[in-house]
RNA sequence: GGGCAAGUAGCCAAGUGGCCAACGGCAACAGACUGUAAAUCUGUCCUCUUCGGAGUUCGGUGGUUCGAAUCCAUCCUUGCCCA
């Protein structure tokens, strides 16, 4: 299955410049996904472009990585119905060294590979070119009614927020990117988002009318969740590459947590495994959908695929003893079994302030589980803490070190999912 | 520079002198049901709270009034039209 053919399976492709195919079949290709540095680690929604970069290099074509040093001081206006505010250069190049770290763990960089993946930042190419330069090189082949017409535009000049002449150049500095690449390293290929589709083919246009080269480049759909929600967004906020804004037992249980009408989706974007295996998942899933076969697997490769086997492990165990035996009694964990459950939250409170007894709206306002005594207390009322497994249903409860296990740990629960381990200090 | 319109909680949006911490919807969190689903129903949803309340909000600042999100002045921001 050709890669165009494949990616098109997995539902990642939405727009696609003709020929594309055809170029990809026809000779070891270039392409290129721009990354923008808007906060210091990506998440999940950053994971596509990853992947379709991950594909194209499988496919033994050469990734390129584009961090957006010079775009991410413009601020893209696709899909955004208002101005954005630009990031200061400190928070930019923080946010761009921690996305660099983070691509660098995906693709395969080693030089040796004619098809190795190379990392570039549009600030190198952008930061000694003069605004005069800019506008006789770039800007005059480019007409403001071609600019215009771009959706990105035309919603904002419908709409009622405006748009600056900052937002409005981001297309032809984007555009620029992709002539710029297609000239210096022969990079052919842009892929995206398909909020992206616009900037992308002000680029191809560019690179036409400046060169005559042809040019190509195809998107892939945005996600939604099948409930109408924002992919990728939890009561935790943003699920995040970064195991230290989100570890990898929350990431797997993201994932483990998908609807079905989502993992079937899912899988074939997220996962590298063949259509085979997965039509047989699929198969198996919907023949016993209560054993989440689907989720399973989705959460199994990729927190593989994003933070390795060891902790894909670790966020197994931890999932086990959190919920496989869920009617048994917390003292049947092992200190062992607390110790190491990796990724549940966890935090510290004196032991003496437990031995003289605390109530429970205290203690989980002081333990930091929630944010303030009358939120806990709110808490209480709609019966969502447990302790130990055990259901509040008094705020009055007042706990002590009797209710410690093994001497030592509080398990807390908020709700089913969220587990807190607490020790006395 | 002139004219007109708009700015309300995370978002959308009602309110146009007291009954307003502010209708409603979305999102979010929790409960029931379940499969750690989905859908549905219920509760919570500015902050703190000894659950009795207390405090800070309706672009900013001043003012009128016993009392303002609501009236006036002024400034800021945005849109549309004119120059």
């Amino acid at each position: 299955m050709s890669l165009i053919k494949d990616l098109q399976w997995r539902g990642l492709i939405r727009d696609i410049i003709p020929g594309t195919e055809e170029q990809l079949n026809r000779e070891m290709t270039s392409g290129y996904i721009g990354f923008d540095p808007t906060a210091e680690s990506l998440h999940i929604g950053s994971l596509v472009p990853i992947i379709l970069l991950v594909h194209l290099q499988k496919a033994n074509h050469k990734p390129i990585v584009l961090v957006g040093g010079a775009t991410g001081m413009v601020g893209d206006p696709s899909g955004k119905s208002e101005e954005r505010n630009l990031l200061d250069e400190d928070t930019l190049n923080r946010n761009l060294a921690g996305v660099k770290r983070q691509l660098e763990k995906y693709l395969d960089f080693n030089p040796a590979l004619p098809n190795a993946a190379e990392m570039v930042n549009n600030y190198d190419w952008f930061k000694d070119f003069s605004f005069l330069n800019f506008i006789r090189d770039v800007g005059k082949h480019i007409t403001v009614n071609y600019m215009m017409s771009k959706d990105s535009v035309k919603k904002r000049l419908d709409g009622e927020a405006g748009m600056s002449f900052t937002e409005f150049t981001y297309q032809l500095v984007q555009g620029y990117d992709f002539y710029w690449l297609y000239t210096h390293k022969n990079c052919k290929l842009q892929m995206g988002g398909s909020d992206q589709w616009g900037n992308i083919t002000t680029g191809t246009e560019l690179i036409r009318r400046k060169n005559g080269g042809d040019a190509f480049a195809f998107t892939c759909p945005l996600l939604t969740k099948s409930d109408g929600g924002k992919f990728g967004k939890t009561e935790k906020g943003n699920i995040w590459l970064d195991p230290e804004k989100t570890s990898p037992y929350q990431f797997y249980q993201f994932w483990l947590n998908a609807a079905d009408a989502d993992a079937e989706g899912w899988i074939k974007i997220f996962t590298f495994l063949g259509k085979e295996e997965i039509d047989l998942l699929t198969e198996k899933h919907k023949q016993d959908p209560a054993a989440r076969i689907l989720q399973k697997a989705l959460a199994k490769e990729i927190t593989t695929f994003v933070h390795g086997a060891d902790e894909y492990q670790k966020a197994i165990l931890t999932t086990e003893k959190l919920f496989a035996n869920q009617t048994a009694p917390a003292e049947s964990l092992s200190e062992e079994d607390l110790q190491s459950m990796e990724g549940v939250v966890k935090s510290a409170y004196e032991l003496n302030k437990l031995k003289g007894g605390t109530d429970i709206v205290s203690f989980l306002a002081e333990s930091g589980i929630l944010a303030s005594k009358g939120e806990a207390r709110k808490m209480i009322q709609n019966g969502g803490i447990s302790v130990n497994r055990k259901k509040v249903d008094n705020a009055q409860l007042v706990i002590n070190d009797s209710f410690l296990l093994h001497a030592k740990y509080l398990l807390i629960q908020k709700g089913k999912k969220n587990y807190y381990l607490v020790e006395a200090v």
